[in-house]
Formats: structure tokens, C-alpha cells, sequence
DNA sequence: GTTAGCACTCCGGCCATGAGAGTGCTAACG
DNA sequence: CGTTAGCACTCTCATGGCCGGAGTGCTAAC
């Protein structure tokens, strides 16, 4: 009894509940603290203000809430949307007008490849207003399909690498002893015999043999060693490309209005590592992650919130899709969006390979 | 006689030029707006404020300064700004440690292929504290190489597309009936045969001709179908990619902290058709050109000045690169920096592409 | 043509004020 | 015992008046 004067962990009562609820829903709206007043007139609580304020003193106390200053209203803290996420959010599934939308856009996709992920990105920012996040499904481990070697000039030359699982890389080398296009041409027939459909350690032990034999010519060899650089650095890689969209969308809410924060966020979302990081945690939960504020590892994040689920198959071929927003954020729905997407975009996985 | 009081056009006497210069200098530094005592505080003039107030009052009848309110300081028009570009502004080349840095930096690249574009954008938002904007070299038009079919599932497969100048372009392609990975390989060969080194119009006319040969695999058609929409549409566009770096720099400056504005700056970027217009412009002139506020003729580009320059040669190859900054720029220095950067870029490309 | 001097304008910072929102506490109520 | 009305208190924020300073434009003298 006195449940609720019992401060530690324990569950909290419904009610409770309901106002904590009610505090983060209209802290999101309105991006202003929320006294108990607003909260019993624009939410049928059935109690006076007098027992909210007691109710919100005490959500205060538990760590779920907190007070800008004396005669504020309160802020939920990142425990407070943590706990509302968990246990108290409504389960909503995305309204069919904006599954319709969604799919309605992804039906448009033309299939030239990276607009799939681009489009994502900013499927989800149209629809959640914060920012889109989208990596490409990335194959755990590539095998080698072909390589083609273009003249560029009498001393460089495009090396383009073409993988099994229908990724492409480029890049140019320089080449220190003329070879004309038809030596180039036999170079890379003499590789593509040797090397296809070989996995990236297969290049390396070929590469071996290779720099042993005293026939292979030179070129030949240190083509090998791009390729097979190239295919490890794919294979070490969790996260290949981020594509985001709607970064705007953050810039524009009033707790980034002072956009300094915000940079060191951009800056730490173009590398791939962060996400990458996430991605194994991810894969493992199966579901729908949320990352609120000080959550994150990383101190650049501790102001924003993610919603990430990945996509694809956990073996074969994994990517991630995500909202990035503030900690004040529509969870819900976003957590929906996130949820929808990732569903479709397994599909086309599902249909595109495989 | 009485030069000073005529109005219109004329040119300015250098007494004017001077202080139309040390008002635009100061303004840029300051973003405040400047009055008769800074200048004759801080820029030598010889004269006294009062005689300046005169001059300043001149400026603005000709149009090349404003007021925000009666007793304020004046500001630069774009007519100012253009005058000051044009004819004012002292012809600096970049100072020798920035040079140094900016081809330190260039040093730096490995040769992956779009790394160069984002770095060029890096560097020059680096040195100019503004945005910086590269694309990459684009041959006029373009001949095929090789291409690639892999299949990626029952019904798909990727097709890869390697042009005669080093790009690669890849899209996924439905394939109605079953086809395995030996016919894919057949169907390949057969139109590596039919098309390499062919450009875009004779792959058209190839395609006509197979699509009426009853021998030909329907597959082969559809491909080369394919094919032919990528050269087309690589041939029609003059800009094939807009890499922009250090927007983020223009928002922290004062005049877009409210950030609506370039939200449709941002927008209008990643269209590659404004820049594509550009360029023939560009391309003729020869040398770095300015867009100041205004003379955009997007409406959206109306408080942002452009500082642009081509790479590369009219015939063959062409890419442009620039700063993005607001009005109130340094442009000396800007345009210092993109004709430093736009030479890197012609002796790279010179050095790659024969 | 230049300059000193001056009246005038307008912005921006400062302060006091007061309304409003919100709290926390206490005492009464069912 | 939980709930509620009431109240004193706190803190913010918008308002308005006030002043100083920066800057202008004009005039008259140099």
C-alpha cells in the first residue's frame, strides 16, 4: 500500500502512468514545459490540477521528469521518454494513408541502385519530419565477378571492380610503364580467368602465387593487390554508405535553432563507424531500436534521439533504416515508419535477391 | 566638371571607389552596418567624416549602397557588390601557405573516384568559410566499354555498364522469364560484341536492327534498350552529380540564422539541372564567375552569391567547382580560391585524362 | 571642395512593472 | 487516506519608458 509514495524502481500505477503519457505527448507538441493545468484541461484526466502537481512531484522524484526552473512546468528526461517508449507509448501502426503513401512513393523507384536508399531516407523524413537515415544491405562477404581496366591516360588507368553481389567499385591507378588499351585488355582477361567468383582471401593467396610466378606481369600483380584491398576493405565494412535526408527537419525544431550542436552530429553521422557500431546490437534485437539522447555513446549524439532497424537477412545482406530527431520526438510514429519501411524494404531485398 | 554630382553610369572617381571599397570590406567583416567615422577610423582616408558621409550619400543615389533606416550605417547593394567584383576589388592571388595547404590536402587523395569531388568541395569550404561545390568532370558524350550482367535473384539482375571514359553505371533490371547466370554470360558476350566502343546513337541503331533479327534473345533486346537510356541520359546531362560541402558554414552566418531561407537554397542545389545551366555560361567565359544575390535567376538563389569556375576542356571533359556564400562575401578571397582550385583540377584531369 | 558643428532620428540596452503560469504547501473534505 | 481547494510564493516574459550612442543630413564657415 502507499504504492505510490514508494519511490525506487517499481512499476508504476496507471495512473501515474497516464500523466507521464500525457506530459511527453504534449511536450512533444508544444516543445514547452507542460504545467498540470494544460494536462487536466486538454486530457480527461478526472482529477484536479492539485493531484497532478502531487503525481508529476512524484514522477519528478522517480527520475521521469524534470523542472527548467522553480515555477515551470515540467520536461520529461531521457528516463522519462525511456519508460514511455518501453511500456507506456501506445503500439500504433502507421495510419493506412501514410502506409499507402510510403508504399505508393517506393512503387515509383526507378531501379538504378543507390536511389532505393535515397529514397528511403527521405520517405522517412517526409513522413516523421526529422531527419531520414538509410545504409545499403550490405553482403557479409563478397566474391570477385569481374574487373575491367580502362586507359585513361598513357600513365593512368580506371580499374573498375564488378562483385558478385552486384556492387561496383571504382578507382584509378597509375601505371608507371606505358601499356596501351589491348595490353590492358590482356591483363584483365589473364586476372578475370584467375580471379573470378573468388572470395577475397582466395584473391590474396592467388595474389601470393602470383607475385611468385616470373611470367605474371607486373601490372597484373599490383592489380591484384587493388582488388584484393578493395574487397577487404568491402568485407571489414558493416555500414557500406549513410544516406540521410531531412537534416533540416531537425535544424528547424527550436532546441536546435542554435545550430552549433548540430554540426558535430552531421559531422559524426558521415562516418560510417558510428552506425556500423549499432548495426551487430541491431541485428541481434530483431526489432525496432530506440536510442534516446545520453544513450548514445557517442557525446556528439547525447542531444538527439535515433529510432534504427535493420533490414535484409542477418547472414547474407544487412543495412539499416532510421529516424534521427530530437530526444522530443513523435516515438510512436516514428518507431511505426521505421517499422513499415524496414518491412519494405525486406520485401524488395527478399524479391531482388533472392 | 562637378564629375561627382552627375548621376547616372559614369564611372566612379577613385575617391569613391576607395571608399565603396573600405565600406564593402568592412561590412563583409563586420556584418554590421557601416558608418562615415569607422571608415575614416580605420581605413586611412585623408578626409573627414563629413566629406565621406557626402560620398556615401552619392553612393546611394547611383544605387550601389543602402540604408536599413534613417540613422543607420549603409550597406552594399548587389549593384555595389557587382561594381566592387568588377572593377574595385584588389586582384589577390591566394597567399602562399593557403596554396600550400590547398595542395597538401590534393596530396592527399587516394584515387578513389568521388573522393576527388568531395575533397575539392571539402577544401574550398575549408578556406573560404563558406560552401563549397564541385562536380565531376563529365565527358561531352560518351562511348561504351563493357558491360556486366549478374544475376542477383530468380527474377533480377544487375547490370553493369562501364563507359569508354572510366564511369560506371549500374541499375537492377527485371527479367521476366528465367534466365541462369551461363545465359546471362552468353547474352553479355553477345552484345559486348555487338556494342563496345559504340556511343550512344550507334547503340540505338544496333538495337533497332536486333530488335528485328527473330534470332536475337528477347533478354538482349531489353538490355541494349537499357543501355541506350543510360548513354542517352548520360549525354543529355551536362552535370552528373553536385557534391557540396560546408553548408553548414553559411547557416552560422548571421543573416540565415533563420534558416527558412536555405532550406530552398539547399533544395535548388541538389537539382543538377541549375548548375547544368550554368555551365555553358561558364564554360565560355573562360574564367571564375560571379553570381551575386539577385542576378540568380532562381528565385530561391536570391540572398546567396555563387563564385563558379569550369575544369577541364570545352571539347572533351568539363566539371565545375565554387564556393556558395552569402551576399555579403569575401569575394577576393573566393575568388582567389576557386580559380586556385579550378587549375588543380585542369592539371589533374590533364594528367588522368591524357 | 572640404569641414566643423548641430539638430534630429532611430536603435538597442536597461530597468521597473505587472500579468500570468506554475509550483508547493496546508488544511479541509468525503 | 487520498483528494482537493485555496493561497502564498517564485519565476518568466512581455511591456513601456528612458536614455545613451551612433549615425545621418544640413548649413554655414573655411
Amino acid at each position: 500500500m502507499a504504492r505510490r509514495t514508494e519511490r525506487p524502481a517499481g512499476p508504476l500505477d496507471p495512473r501515474s502512468q497516464q500523466i507521464l503519457r500525457a506530459t511527453i505527448e504534449e511536450y512533444v507538441l508544444t516543445a514547452e514545459p507542460v504545467g498540470s493545468q494544460t494536462l487536466v484541461d486538454r486530457y480527461g484526466l478526472g482529477v484536479s490540477s492539485a493531484t497532478v502537481r502531487n503525481v508529476m512531484a512524484e514522477l519528478e522524484e522517480a527520475g521521469y521528469l524534470t523542472h527548467p526552473h522553480t515555477s515551470a512546468g515540467r520536461v520529461p528526461t531521457d528516463a522519462g521518454y525511456r519508460l514511455y517508449v518501453e511500456s507506456i507509448a501506445p503500439r500504433i501502426s502507421l495510419a493506412p494513408v501514410e502506409r499507402l503513401m510510403i508504399r505508393h512513393q517506393f512503387g515509383q523507384v526507378e531501379f538504378a541502385s543507390e536511389q532505393w536508399f535515397r529514397l528511403a531516407a527521405a520517405t522517412i523524413a517526409g513522413t516523421t519530419h526529422a531527419a531520414g537515415l538509410a545504409t545499403p544491405a550490405k553482403p557479409r562477404s563478397c566474391k570477385l565477378r569481374h574487373i575491367d581496366l580502362v586507359a585513361t591516360s598513357t600513365h593512368t588507368a580506371s580499374l573498375v571492380v564488378v562483385l558478385a553481389e552486384g556492387g561496383v567499385k571504382q578507382e584509378l591507378i597509375p601505371i608507371e610503364d606505358a601499356y596501351d588499351q589491348a595490353e590492358l585488355d590482356d591483363v584483365a582477361r589473364l586476372l578475370n580467368n584467375e580471379l573470378a567468383d573468388k572470395s577475397a582471401r582466395q584473391v590474396a593467396s592467388r595474389m601470393a602465387a602470383l607475385a611468385q610466378d616470373p611470367d605474371a606481369p607486373p601490372l597484373a600483380v599490383r592489380v591484384t593487390q587493388r582488388v584484393e584491398k578493395l574487397m577487404r576493405e568491402f568485407d571489414a565494412a558493416t555500414v557500406e554508405d549513410v544516406f540521410s535526408d531531412g537534416l533540416l527537419n531537425v535544424m528547424s525544431e527550436p532546441e536546435f535553432s542554435q545550430s552549433e550542436k548540430l554540426r558535430r552530429v552531421f559531422a559524426a553521422l558521415q562516418n560510417r563507424d558510428y552506425l556500423g557500431s549499432l548495426v551487430a546490437r541491431l541485428a541481434t534485437a530483431g526489432d525496432v531500436q530506440v536510442l534516446i539522447g545520453g544513450e548514445n555513446e557517442r557525446a556528439e549524439m547525447r542531444d538527439v534521439s535515433l529510432v534504427l532497424a535493420t533490414y535484409g537477412q542477418p547472414g547474407r545482406a544487412l543495412g539499416v533504416v532510421g529516424v534521427l530527431g530530437p530526444t522530443r520526438m513523435a516515438y510512436p510514429h516514428a518507431i511505426g515508419t521505421v517499422r513499415y519501411v524496414s518491412g519494405l524494404m525486406n520485401e524488395l531485398v527478399e524479391q531482388l535477391y533472392r
